[in-house]
RNA sequence: GGAGGGGUACCAAAGCGGUCAAAUGGGGCGGGCUGUAAACCCGUUGACUUCGGUCUUCGAAGGUUCGAAUCCUUCCCCCUCCA
């Protein structure tokens, strides 16, 4: 082993805040980066509208990177997109209109400008697309360049590949070749932008590792990569994806509130490890705040979040509106207010429910009255055939309408 | 190409002519406990309902029957074994 105090920044603070899982080469790209600033690159997925906060690491990867001098280049994949990553699939991915793609990219490339410093002309993102590229290949001419340097013995080794041939699950050529085309990408960008260092997941490496070797035998160059462990939940589940939908980085997929409540219900056991790697506090500050009380933490971690998604503005608003709905008997003043028009007000109360979350059937909602989960102005409702007293609105001009202990509307007429 | 096995609700998995809106487990939701956590306990989990019921669901389409998730026919898809 080598001095750990000699090791560069970067890699060091990688480490030390949890990021770090495998790399090609350690001493190397240590002495690498400390000897110039080098281009390294992520790529992301675009088959959705926006990333969801399972790439959230990627992206602090990025601007880790950046703040110790390196220039992150963002690959979205608008060529592999339309092929689809193997790795860790079930199933063949369905395959995404050339439209859908472009709009995608579009939108996520918004979160990039947020979480990612545009003003440093050295240092700010470089956004790629693969398409350019991987489109105007000739297949003839690839297969004698790149393809010479891949044995299918080798790619058969792959998990990603092994996998899906153990369970006896189809895996067809296009998917068969993802690898391929991803190890190009890196060649292609280490050609054309001096690109020298691939950071993804765990699950990237073979992927990575393909294109460190290209380059390699190809190029001549010698580059690096970098891997980032699966971030699970102590519950086991995978970051991202919850059932009631995936935690969209894009606000008009979910909004800041959601987004910090999904922070503020972090489980204990995961509270300081996303404190290190979802905000910027400094190791130091963590460590100095890390007795403080596990609820003081978590709306810690969730104002540090959401600030640095949404801004401050809309970080404490959040907070001060969680502080004011979760506070016993609160009037529910400060939540964003829905206004309901009368011919629905004079309904019974499933009606109004229905027409305020229209997710939820009125047979789900008949049993939610059962079990006692609604409440009008914290009074619990338990006839379904309650209609709400329109005198109830002439003192302050709204309702708190409850369902559960988590959702609250404030219903104007 | 030959021989078998199977497709059931969000997932897994029972049911194999009526008592099946479909056992059980997981997940979800709600309640309790608490700390907006975890664990645990209880309830609930197709839709609509004037709470009497009504309508739609067991791969798809037809058929037999008073009656089908269950039997028959065709089609689609998946798996196992042999070549």
């Amino acid at each position: 082993m080598y001095n750990y105090n000699l090791m560069n920044n970067f890699l060091k603070e990688f480490k030390d805040r949890g990021y770090f899982y495998q790399c090609t080469n350690e001493l190397e790209l240590s002495a690498l980066l400390n000897k110039e600033s080098i281009h390294a690159y992520i790529g992301f997925d675009s088959t959705a509208p926006s990333l969801h906060v399972g790439s959230l690491l990627q992206i602090m990867c990025l601007r880790l990177l950046q703040k110790h001098g390196h220039r992150p280049i963002v690959l979205l994949g608008g060529g592999t997109t339309r092929i689809g990553d193997p790795s860790g699939k079930e199933e063949t991915r369905k395959i995404l209109s050339e439209k859908q793609i472009e709009n995608n990219i579009n939108n996520i490339k918004k979160v990039f400008k947020i979480f990612l410093k545009t003003n440093n002309e050295k240092l700010k993102p470089i956004f790629v697309n693969n398409y350019t590229w991987l489109s105007k290949l000739n297949y003839i001419n690839f297969l004698r360049d790149i393809g010479k340097h891949f044995t299918i013995n080798k790619m058969l080794t792959f998990d990603s590949v092994k996998l899906r041939l153990e369970r006896e699950q189809s895996l067809s050529y296009m998917e068969f070749n993802y690898m391929i085309l991803q190890a190009y990408d890196f060649y292609e960008l280490n050609k054309s932008n001096k690109c020298k260092l691939q950071i993804g997941g765990s699950d990237q490496w073979g992927n990575i590792v393909n294109g460190v070797e290209l380059i390699k035998r190809e190029a001549g160059n010698q580059v690096f990569g970098l891997t980032t462990p699966l971030i699970t939940l102590a519950s086991g589940a995978k970051m991202g994806k919850t059932e009631k939908g995936a935690i969209w980085l894009n606000k008009d997929l979910l909004s800041p509130y959601d987004y910090w409540q999904f922070w503020r219900n972090t489980d204990d056991r995961d509270v300081l490890k996303f404190l290190k790697i979802f905000t910027d506090l400094s190791l130091e500050e963590i460590n100095q705040v890390k007795d403080k009380s596990i609820n003081e933490l978590k709306i810690l971690l969730a104002n540090k979040t959401t600030e640095m998604l949404h801004g401050k503005k809309e970080a404490e608003k959040s907070d001060k509106l969680a502080k004011n709905i979760f506070k016993e008997n609160s009037s529910g003043e400060s939540l964003p207010g829905i206004k309901v028009n009368n011919d629905i007000l004079t309904k019974n109360i499933v009606e109004v429910i229905s027409h305020v979350n229209k997710d939820i059937s009125k047979s789900e909602i008949r049993r939610l009255i059962k079990s006692n989960a609604v409440k009008i102005d914290n009074q619990s409702i338990k006839d379904e055939k309650y209609i709400i007293n329109q005198s109830l609105f002439l003192e302050r001009g709204f309702i708190k309408l409850s369902i559960g202990k988590k959702k609250h509307f404030k219903i104007t007429n």
